[in-house]
DNA sequence: TGCCAATCCTGAAACCTTTCAGAGAAAATC
DNA sequence: GATTTTCTCTGAAAGGTTTCAGGATTGGCA
């Protein structure tokens, strides 16, 4: 590796002119300037951002801890980010937690020891360790994205999930029908305490008493969803309607209708929150609400960079942004 | 932030103890030990992986860069990488190229700069600029995964692309199929002519003679398959079958089925290249030729250790993947 | 008791950069 | 022409760690 040293034994000028005038950090002579640049040029120098980080006491280098990369949903966060951190001269370090709370405590560990400037974190269910370790963590701006923490001020970028359910559960009533299921995630998790609390709004605003058996707990993946969905099926008196709160639930459920040999939406109509790209792609085509997710991510990203320079500073905030209904093909309306 | 020297200065030894009890390299008495611990746990001191790697001369960070982290083949990769990483004590630095090569450049540079240990990488098409950058990276070890680069003796894990399309076409004819359309990826993509290889090698293996109208040109992204997928279908003589050579690309040709009006399979039989989650959650379920995809991943992640820590330093080799044939409902036998 | 070997521990150098006080030269002022 | 100001550039310190030559202490042996 060629360094500043060299660089500046091989123009013949000292260390520190080589350093202003890569980083323009001084006026320096045009004949300087022609020199350093040269030498640059000929020994094929690039800068140790390891050195300059230890010097300057922040890497430029952000960390993003997800639950899992393999979900599009959460692909789709890490790609704005990764743009907005290229747009902002930041690296980006990825973890994925596999919704594992001590590989989610180990990837904290590891965002302080690399000295990360900040931490994007879609936090999963948090017990008294991880409150420790991420209380810890926040000697460094910390915002959220996707679900929140209950008791931690920190910035949060997350649907208006009441809306989203509730909105949901709106449509289905408008369109004639009661009997509403729903397959839901974990109670640990925000979201599906959020998305669970919009449904059961919507079901009281039109005066629908709630039936127990037609909330399915699930995990917010396709197998156990798939199973929730299931129990949802051989009930006696069927959901005609049912609500499925993430995209990879509605992987699990749709395949459920599919191997339990219910056509939807001629037999049962199903809406899912999350739109993704193969929606459309398929029969049925999925009437969902849609997140603005390429927006949440950048403004995740944007309120990190904001912290970070000490841009923004007031109190921590909460990022809400509307979901979006596309009515397609996998609903229709109940006539009997 | 506290310092070995902070935690040195309170448990009362020196600098240098600290670190060896840190890093157990070398025997202490068990009083030091006791000590030094205590102190690293009252001031609760992480070490710095900055200066770390600074005096080390390595970060134990390794580069990924891949075209599109929303492509779930990519995350899936991406994902068997981070798991990889965790396991060995690496880091991972994630750049997503958008397939813009102005970009790649850009991530192969800041690779250099942040002075990863190795990378890992899904190479887009090369001009001769990209050629030479990444020949300067080659400083560090290389990995490619899932395309080659002609030309470059790096290690590459690759899916056997031929064997992929030709196992399709040999399927689609043993059904009866002779008319067999294909929608394939940019020419400067290797694995595209190698999919596409293997399609005209099965068609020739089986006595069909090319129809040149068959072979669609799109861009393994859903819009532009699409639209290659409708030519084929304005086509006067339709191909019977399609192979589709990418997830997105399936993407594009179902969707293309369905907006024109076609059924699958009972009109047109489809095959891809690539499973994924949601391909048996909608109709038709997908047949498909499925990547061993986690298991590249993590090849890919040990290879590249192997090079970083010398015990792998023979000739760059290609690992070729064997792809497995998954009928399901999206292709059906040809009888008329 | 005296000496040597073995065992622990210390302290300073080095990794590559940024930053800044100040040296030296040129320009400006009286 | 002497003095001050301005403009460039230099050189060394500092940032937190690892490493290693050597100092200090202990134990063993004659």
């Amino acid at each position: 590796m060629t360094t500043l040293r060299d660089v500046a034994r091989h123009a013949g000028v000292s260390i520190g002119s080589v350093s202003t005038v890569i980083n323009n950090t001084a006026p320096v002579s045009p004949t300087l300037r022609a020199k350093v640049l040269l030498a640059i040029e000929e020994l094929g120098y690039v800068p140790d951002a390891v050195a300059r980080s230890l010097k300057m006491g922040r890497t430029r280098t952000i960390g993003l801890i997800l639950p899992d990369i393999t979900n599009p949903h959460f692909a789709a966060i890490a790609s704005a980010i990764e743009i907005a951190c290229d747009a902002a001269g930041y690296s980006l370090l990825l973890c994925n937690t596999m919704d594992n709370p001590t590989k989610e405590l180990r990837d904290l560990r590891l965002m302080r020891t690399q000295r990360v400037d900040g931490v994007i974190l879609v936090p999963g269910a948090g017990d008294a360790d991880y409150v420790g370790e991420l209380k810890r963590a926040v000697s460094v701006p910390v915002v959220l994205i996707d679900r929140t923490l209950p008791g931690f001020d920190f910035d949060a970028v997350v649907l208006d999930n009441r809306a989203a359910s509730h909105g949901l559960v709106d449509y289905f009533v408008r369109s004639g029908h009661r009997r509403i299921g729903i397959v839901i995630g974990p109670p640990a998790i925000s979201i599906a305490e959020e998305r669970l609390g919009g449904y059961l709004q919507g079901l009281a605003d039109h005066g629908i008493d709630v039936e127990p058996a037609y909330i399915a707990r699930g995990s917010f993946q396709p197998e156990p969803d798939y199973h929730a969905t299931a129990r949802l099926l051989a009930l006696r008196q069927r959901p005609t309607a049912i609500l499925s709160t993430s995209n990879h639930t509605t992987i699990g459920v749709m395949k459920a209708l599919l191997d339990k040999g219910f056509r939807c939406p001629n037999d049962i109509s199903v809406a899912g929150i999350d739109d993704f790209v193969w929606a459309t792609a398929f029969s049925p085509k999925m009437t969902v609400m849609a997140q603005p997710i390429t927006d949440m991510g950048r403004l995740a990203a944007q309120r990190l960079f904001g912290r970070i320079s000490g841009t923004i500073d007031g109190p921590a905030e909460v990022l809400v942004s509307a979901p979006a209904l596309l009515v397609r093909e996998s609903t229709r309306p109940l006539v009997d």
